[in-house]
This record gives structure tokens, C-alpha cells and sequence, in this order.
DNA sequence: CTGAAAGCGCTTACAG
DNA sequence: CTGAAAGCGCTTACAG
């Protein structure tokens, strides 16, 4: 009856525990989960824990407990801070929740979106948090819970985002309390509409509400991030902008208007107004980029993950808009 | 010998593929890794493994090959642009490789660290790409593959940074080439030293190199970050600055400075002219941040990931130092 | 080439 | 409270 007492290989099992302590494998499992056990026992099985370094192969245990304790986080990218900041938050809140994230780049290609959703599931994640373009998600298999950002799929998956629609309101309330008669939206985005797109109709209903005149200048797939600049420039003429207040859908868009409306001499804010959307700090200058509607970014990332880790107990597939704030930061006349 | 034909979760196992085929298990097994199988069986066990949407399930593949095909990345935090970056470009490749990324945030925190490098064991990923501030990895199981950026512990564990010394000599010399009499190296950083660390250095040889002037205010630890400007102010009199050439270790950094500088009159890059090391682009405005020493980012993402995938072939735990090249955009005055 | 069987490291009823 | 045993979904020698 001997047997080698070193395994070749380094990391300890659950038999060595269950060896070096002179109990049985399932005394060792009990220690481990926390299920009462003798107190001479537990001691045993606990020293040799700590001798040997044994730490449990989650591969095994999810293998019969059919959890993992890992989530799939599909992103578009993280060089996009809004995106980068979210994957922060998500991963630190599921890092606190006792869960690994595994993180999957699409770049908003929806082939690889459902490639990655499919990896996922193979490898038996206990859920999926994901920011996707892809147009539906109809075949994924519902034994896993999903949890979308900033895309509603209305009926079967929640969905977590900033307040788009009241964001929109806000800006346009900001900007009719801060003198402009004229108010312009602007906006790009892919094909697929999303939670976002609901900034513009937000804004529009503000206006209307404050009977201020308003315009919109909204365009979606293709070139449009790029497109969307000659159209601006058609609305400047002799060195002066047609409006005098402008809602863009995101601070990059706000930041890109604002130079472009500098090359053309027109000062802001003091001619032009401009509020963007997100609200992510500049991490080389510490600060916004411009006056903005800033997203609840960590709210949002706990949102999500408590969605996702608690998706049998809740009741329906909600739609969960967190609340935004408004932030003076130079493109508007309430920072001089 | 009735079975019951459907199971109660969502999920197809390999045993349902083998009854749907009228095939055993180790047939399908043999399929699905390519291992060579009789043409009509290959068929059959192939149109079972459609129409049943059956998909290998990683941990139990992996308990027996000892390989999950995920490896960890522990990070900082994805806040600063140039480790978001570093993260998207790792996980694309990893992902080209057929490997998942389990994403970690370690917030700079040695015991962070710790329990993160435990986890991935726990985890049993196939090995970890590491930009940590710990003291030292030597707790560290060295079954698991390793890989560090931008820190190197000699000797045991391969690492992947920029050429920092080079990306402080060329900062330098094009400083000089530009015009440039009196030169200042600025750094900050935790009291833990890393490769970014030889940028100095690197900027001082070039330095003496050349036969000009130069000083350094390097500071590590606690507040570095903030106390740095009071030392930069000290330096400014009657709105003149000490140096005409400014090199900082970092572009947050050097746009820092320059807005100090700024805020006094100082003109650049008229007066001073100022160089920083990264070579984010901001998404904000698609610009670089300032002029800059570009980091390879995907050069060094790609490498990261074939060393810590072939770590057993090879040969040394190597420090490997990536080309860098430099940027002109708007400090220095080969931009105007 | 194919199948039956052992085993990877765990958990979990089930007896004792 | 404790242990022996079955089984999670795979892979891999081993016979046939």
C-alpha cells in the first residue's frame, strides 16, 4: 500500500488535503464550503490547507455546481473612455461580488458579437453583461442571463443606461436658462439605434416644452461620424453659426464642434453654447471636456451586475434608466 | 432501458450528441479535436453536433487536459488611456489566439495583486500577463506562466515594455535638434521603480551627449503626482521659465505642465518646448496629446501574448524593449 | 478505426 | 458528524 507521496505536477488537490489531514475527501469539501464539521477535524483540514497551499480548481467545482463565477463583458472597445471607464466599473464591482470577468472586444462587429456570445456560453459563464450592436439576440441561448447596456431588447432582457431621454431635456433646459434662442442637436451613431438615440427626442421635447425654436441634425450608419462636419459647415455663414445653442449626442462630437466652430472665429461660449454627453473626466488634463451631461457610470456597473447575478429573482425584464446630472465645464456661458 | 431523451437544462452534453449519432462518446470526442474518424461517422456525429447546437465545454475539457485557454491580465485600471489601450489590444490578441482574457483591476494595490495572481490559479488560467506594482512576484506559484509590462524582475520572469531609455535619448535629441539649450526632465511614479523609470536616465545620456545643460526633478511616491507643480513653479520667475526644453515621463504629464506654464504667460512651444512619452491618441478630439514618445502599443500586446503562450519553449526570461519613434504635435516647434 | 473504461478534481445525496 | 461512492462532461490510453 504505498503510494508516491509527491504529485509531478505543482498545484495540491483536494486528495492531498484530504491525505495530509487523515480525513475523507468529503470532510475536506465541507471545511471548504463552509458546512459544519468536527472542530478537530476542521483544524486538521485547515493546517493542511495552509501547508500544502491548496486552493479549490473552480474548473472542477463548476463542473458539478454548474456555476463558475465568471461573467462575459462584450465590449465594442475600450479606446473609447465612456467604454473604458464602464469596463473599469463593471470588472471591480464583479471582482466584489466574488466574480471573474472575461473580457471580449467586438469592435461593434456583430459577427464577432455573436461569436463571443457563444464562447461565452462555452465556457459556462454564469452571465453576460454586453454593449452590443448586433441586430437582435434571438438565438442565444436563454439558459444564460443577459444583461445589455444602452440597448433595450424590450420583453425578455434588462437593460441598463443613463436617463437618455431626461439627459436630452436637461441640456435643452440648460441651455434655454442660459440665454439661447436657437437650439441645434447633433448626433451620429451606427445604423442600429439604441438607448442613446433617445437623447435627441429628450432635447426636442425640452424645446418645445420652453416654445424655443430648434433644429436637428441626425445621422446614423455609415460615414456618418465624419459626414456630419460639412453639414455643420453648410450652417455657418460670413463667420456666424445659424444657432446659438447646441446639444451634441457625446462630448467627443462636442469637442470636435468646438474646434471646428474656432477655425471658423466663432467664439464660445459666447456666441455658441455647447453641452455634450457623457461626462468622462480628461485623464491628461483632469478635467471635463466641455460642459456635459454626465452618465452615472458607476451606478450603471453595479446596475448591471446585480441584474446579472440576480437574474432568477427579478420579476421582469426592466428597462433601468439611472439619473444623469448637468456639469459646467467651459462650453457654456455658467463657466466664465 | 428507457431514458428519459431530453434533459432538463438548456445545455447539450457530449453524451447527447453520442445517443443522437448512435456513435460512443470517445467517437465524438474524437470529431470534435480532429482526430482522424470513419468518413460516414464523422458525418453523423457532425450533423448531431448541429442540430443539437452542442458546443465542448471548456472546464470540463479542461480538467483533463490541464489547459482553460484563458489567460489573466491584471491592470492597474483602465482610467488611464494608454493601460485601456494596452487591455483592448491584449485581449484582441489573445482572442486571435482562440484565448479568453479574465480581466483584472488591481486599483496600484500590492494585496490586490496578490489575491488577483491567487485567483488566476484558482482559476487555472494558462498563464498571466501582469503591470503591477507589487514588491515582488516571488510568492508566486511558478507553475503558471508569467509575463510583466513595463517591470522587470530579473531572472526568472520575461518582460515587455517600450525602449524607454532610447524614448528618453531620442526625446532629448530631437529637443536639441529643435533648439533647445537648457533641458528639464520632469517624472513622478510610485516608490516601486519599473522601466518607465529609464526614461530619465535615457534623456540625461543623450544629454551629456550632446554637451547641453540639464537638470531633473523626479519625484516617487505618496503625492508625487500633485507636488510635483509647487517644484515647476519655483522654477518660473518674472514669468520666465528656467529651461527651454522640457521632456516628462508621461503625456498627462507634460499637458500638465504645459497649461501651468500657460496660465503664467509662458508661450509654448515659443518659449518652451515640451516633449511626453505615451502617444495616446485622445478620442476626444483624435489628436495626440501633445508632442510625444510613441509607445508600440499592438507590437507590445502582441508580444506579451506569444511569451506568455510559448513560455515553455522559450529560451530565457527576456527583457524585451520595443522601438519607439516620436510625434510632433503642437509643443514643440517643429510643429508650427 | 471504434468502443468501453478509467480518471481529471470536485460536490452531494446516502448510509453509518 | 463522517466516509464511501456516484457523477458532473470531458479525454485518453487500452483492447478489440
Amino acid at each position: 500500500m504505498c503510494h508516491a507521496v509527491l504529485k509531478k505536477s505543482g498545484q495540491p488537490t483536494m486528495k492531498d488535503v484530504a491525505r495530509e489531514a487523515g480525513v475523507s475527501l468529503g470532510t475536506v469539501s465541507k471545511v471548504i464550503n463552509e458546512i459544519p464539521v468536527g472542530e478537530t477535524y476542521k483544524n486538521r483540514v485547515e493546517s493542511a490547507i495552509r501547508k500544502l497551499g491548496y486552493r479549490v480548481n473552480n474548473y472542477a467545482r463548476g463542473l458539478k455546481t454548474n456555476k463558475t463565477n465568471c461573467v462575459a463583458l462584450l465590449m465594442p472597445s475600450l479606446t473609447h473612455p465612456f467604454f473604458a471607464y464602464l469596463t473599469d466599473a463593471l470588472t471591480e464591482s464583479l471582482m466584489r461580488h466574488d466574480y471573474r470577468a472575461i473580457l471580449m472586444i467586438t469592435n461593434y462587429d456583430p459577427e464577432a458579437e455573436t461569436k463571443c456570445l457563444l464562447l461565452g456560453q462555452q465556457n459556462k459563464v454564469d452571465g453576460v453583461i454586453a454593449l452590443t450592436y448586433h441586430p437582435n439576440l434571438d438565438e442565444i441561448d436563454d439558459s444564460i442571463p443577459i444583461v445589455t447596456i444602452d440597448r433595450h431588447f424590450p420583453g425578455r432582457i434588462p437593460c441598463v443606461s443613463s436617463d437618455n431621454f431626461r439627459g436630452g431635456e436637461l441640456a435643452a433646459e440648460k441651455l434655454v436658462e442660459l440665454g439661447c434662442k436657437k437650439l441645434l442637436y447633433l448626433g451620429t451613431g451606427p445604423e442600429i439605434l439604441g438607448e442613446a438615440d433617445k437623447r435627441g427626442p429628450g432635447f426636442e421635447n425640452a424645446c418645445r416644452k420652453a416654445g424655443v425654436g430648434y433644429d436637428r441634425i441626425s445621422l446614423h450608419g455609415g460615414d456618418s461620424d465624419t459626414a456630419i462636419f460639412d453639414l455643420i459647415r453648410e450652417r455657418i455663414k460670413n463667420g456666424a453659426f445659424d444657432f446659438d445653442g447646441i446639444f451634441c449626442k457625446a462630448d467627443w462630437l462636442a469637442r470636435k464642434v468646438l474646434n471646428l466652430l474656432q477655425e471658423y472665429g466663432i467664439q464660445v461660449p459666447e456666441e455658441v453654447q455647447i453641452i455634450g454627453y457623457d461626462g468622462i473626466i480628461d485623464y491628461a488634463t483632469g478635467l471635463y471636456p466641455c460642459s456635459t451631461i454626465v452618465q452615472p457610470l458607476a451606478m450603471m456597473a453595479e446596475a448591471a451586475v446585480n441584474l446579472v447575478l440576480h437574474a432568477d429573482e427579478d420579476l421582469a425584464p426592466v428597462n433601468l434608466c439611472l439619473p444623469v446630472t448637468y456639469v459646467s465645464a467651459g462650453t457654456t456661458k455658467d463657466s466664465l
